[in-house]
DNA sequence: AGTCAACTTAAGCTTTACTTAAACTAAGCT
DNA sequence: AGCTTAGTTTAAGTAAAGCTTAAGTTGACT
């Protein structure tokens, strides 16, 4: 099996070297950074399976790097998880919200930190969505240049539904829901009735034909050739 | 969308009460009990969503309570989670180990709480890829399209028909009673007359065959090939 | 024969989605 | 800045699919 991926983040090398060993040992692999700039140009070229994160950091902190990573598509899909001086209640409630999968409380029992993170990764199981391009029936899909075409013909799309249209792509057969459109689409922060999907839909099949995309009534949408 | 149910497990009234009355108001739906004998029994009928075990407990404990639970195939995909006195980082260890998937730790501070069963339920969504598909007989169940196919022939079902379908097949063989039946379609809130069921039991029939789907007398419903 | 549970049918009700148009937003242009 | 346009979201009416109920029927067991 192929080692699993760490960044460790944090402001203070002794955590890092402490943190950092017993993982290691551990079998993963590991690396780190001290501040949140570096941590996500490191996010990026890693794509770690999971990124432990130092709440408290001097210029960007921890709250404030996860946000930013969660708006990275390629990082959507990456745990995160915070370090956190522990009865800090509040960090905790923010951090979820900020879009963490967990926290860890410092400080950290060596043995601890590796059960824990070994059940975090546990849940992950299979998140490796591939971002290639898709080619279903007749439509294919190019992400890089954000357009689609149709027995060759481009056809350019907006942002919205591109993005809808490429999710059911994805993996096609596949039914989404509504809440998992919403999520992936708008994300969980923004509130936009249902009715806003029900009219992308529309538009696209508008664009591609109503042969594509299916409804399952009561449950969600499906592309299909 | 369905209200998710949990399970609150702890002998001490006051924890149930401040809990429950939380996660009430939070729009989840609460079962208790006050020990494990009990929380077993109940969430066999009820298939939470997630199960919260306080750790110490007079005659089975949680951690006890856990390993049977997770022994019992229709708990598998359930989550459960340890609520634990603050710093006993042996028992967080143990309890990984038990199978647990989270643990929280007392005293709780209702947002604090709310936040946590939130962060775990929403993981659950996304690991539930597990699902695997079920076949038996000449009959192939695909929830992820949503769809099932009878001797290769896709066949359309409509939401209720095909969850009561794949409850059935889930375990074939087994005689589901109206009572859980009930409560994993509909979940405990929402009441409906047995009737209702008959009706959707016979329009699988009429679609299937009426050989796959027993009547098992006073008692419920089984499917066989 | 009487009782009880399940079966069957069809009708009515509810939910969900479709469609259209119009309101709102953001970005680019003059 | 104001105008223009493309894109997104909301709203409202309509259509359809699905769900539930009701009521009469069947069949098994006493």
């Amino acid at each position: 099996m192929k080692k699993e991926k760490i960044l460790l983040v944090d402001d203070e090398p002794d955590i890092i070297e402490i943190v950092g060993y017993n993982l290691k040992k551990e079998g993963f692999e590991v690396s780190t950074a001290t501040n949140g700039k570096d941590a996500i140009k490191v996010a990026k070229k890693q794509l770690p399976d999971l990124i432990i994160l130092d709440v408290m950091m001097p210029e960007m902190d921890g709250m404030e790097t996860c946000y930013q990573m969660r708006n990275i598509p390629s990082l959507k899909s990456t745990l995160i998880a915070f370090l956190t001086a522990r009865g800090e209640d509040y960090s905790q409630i923010a951090g979820f919200d900020a879009g963490a999968d967990d926290y860890i409380t410092k400080p950290v029992k060596p043995r601890v930190l590796i059960s824990k993170v070994k059940a975090i990764l546990r849940r992950k199981g299979s998140s490796a969505q591939e971002e290639q391009d898709i080619e279903v029936g007749n439509i294919s899909i190019d992400r890089e240049r954000y357009l689609i075409k149709k027995e060759g013909k481009e056809i350019n799309l907006p942002k919205k539904e591109f993005e809808l249209l490429s999710l059911l792509m994805g993996k096609p057969g596949r039914v989404y829901t509504r809440e998992v459109i919403m999520n992936s689409i708008w994300g969980g922060e923004v509130v936009v009735g249902d009715r806003t999907i029900d009219v992308h839909i529309r538009k696209l099949r508008e664009k591609l034909g109503d042969e594509y995309i299916k409804t399952v009534k009561g449950v969600g949408y499906k592309f299909e050739a």
